[in-house]
DNA sequence: TTAAACTTTCAGAAATTACTGAAACTTCAG
DNA sequence: CTGAAGTTTCAGTAATTTCTGAAAGTTTAA
């Protein structure tokens, strides 16, 4: 499999852009090589192409699937796993946003919620615990409209988005509409 | 500045969050102890209560500054600069969330856009541009879309929120509303 | 000016995280 | 069974990131 200097660019820059989005340099580049790949690939195929050892290909592969974004695909007559991104890019967002959600989101949520069944033993605690509603509340907040958006299907989520600030005015709209009505 | 358990808890919990939310554990740390404290607090006293050395509290508060996040005050009579988180805990998670756009987003928007202006020289490259140009479209919709959320005052990005998937429900009725009017 | 009080910088050390490759394991056809 | 074809694991090493502390820089009061 070679890489033509596009799709390296490609690659490599999902390599970078890695970390950042909650996985290493290779499982980025893994990611990227897959998704801009028409046929699936097997593991030394993967290997090879990036230049990377075939534990750590394993590994990578491990890592993705706890992300649910990568499938497994057999072929008839071949031993060898071959691997594909799991769903459209849809929904391979709305997946990096659901985990994220789950390791970022929701162990400040749960430690907060303890932290808040305290009584202050001071002033200070009192305080901090002020600051600890504040957030705990924001966040559940935010989970909580996440999760909604999650139910609604790509299409109205679409409509939402394209929407942007107008769906301020529809609110308004339906204010006005439910007074008057 | 002695901690007690409970705040203790909280700011090493930030710490370990710190990564997660695209920080270091002891920047984590301390903007977790300034969030969580009641008055201002100087680099001394910050590297006293967390154990750091004083170099890395100077390092850290650049790193908080350039994600917008602290503010630094002066008491009359003290040449000490001290530090306060900056705006409310809203504008902090929309700080937080209009920075990693900025980090993790725009450049790889960037990279695509670059990359959809080639001609594509073979079938490989016609459908890797596929699956940028849908990458590219779909970021491009979330990116405008944040930008328009963040033009909305907290109180009614509030309602929207709080109203959840309801919303689906309102831009059903407005094209209802719309068809017959 | 000077010097005290503070802040910043940065080279090198420490800690953490990622990667390799060889060994162990699994699966399956014959 | 056996062994070939594959996958996974993991101890040790490599690479990266973070942290320290001492030196350099800055600011201000006298």
């Amino acid at each position: 499999m070679m890489m033509t200097p596009k799709i390296e660019s490609f690659v490599m820059h999902c390599g970078e852009m890695g970390s950042k989005w909650g996985f290493n340099r290779t499982v980025g580049q893994m990611y990227g090589l897959l998704i801009i790949n028409e046929q699936a690939l097997s593991a030394i195929e993967i290997s090879e192409t990036l230049n990377i050892s075939r534990g750590n290909v394993s590994m990578g592969i491990k890592e993705l699937q706890s992300w649910r974004l990568v499938q497994v695909q057999h072929k008839p007559k071949d031993r060898k796993e071959y691997y594909l991104p799991a769903g459209s890019i849809w929904e391979m967002a709305i997946r990096v946003f659901e985990e994220r959600q789950k390791r970022e989101v929701d162990p400040t949520l749960s430690l907060l919620r303890d932290n808040l069944l305290n009584e202050p033993a001071n002033e200070q605690e009192q305080f901090a615990q002020g600051k600890m509603r504040e957030i705990h509340d924001l966040l559940e907040t935010i989970t909580h409209w996440a999760g909604e958006l999650q139910t609604m299907n790509p299409d109205k989520l679409n409509t939402l988005m394209k929407l942007g600030a107008g769906v301020s005015k529809i609110i308004d709209m339906k204010d006005r509409f439910l007074k008057s009505g």
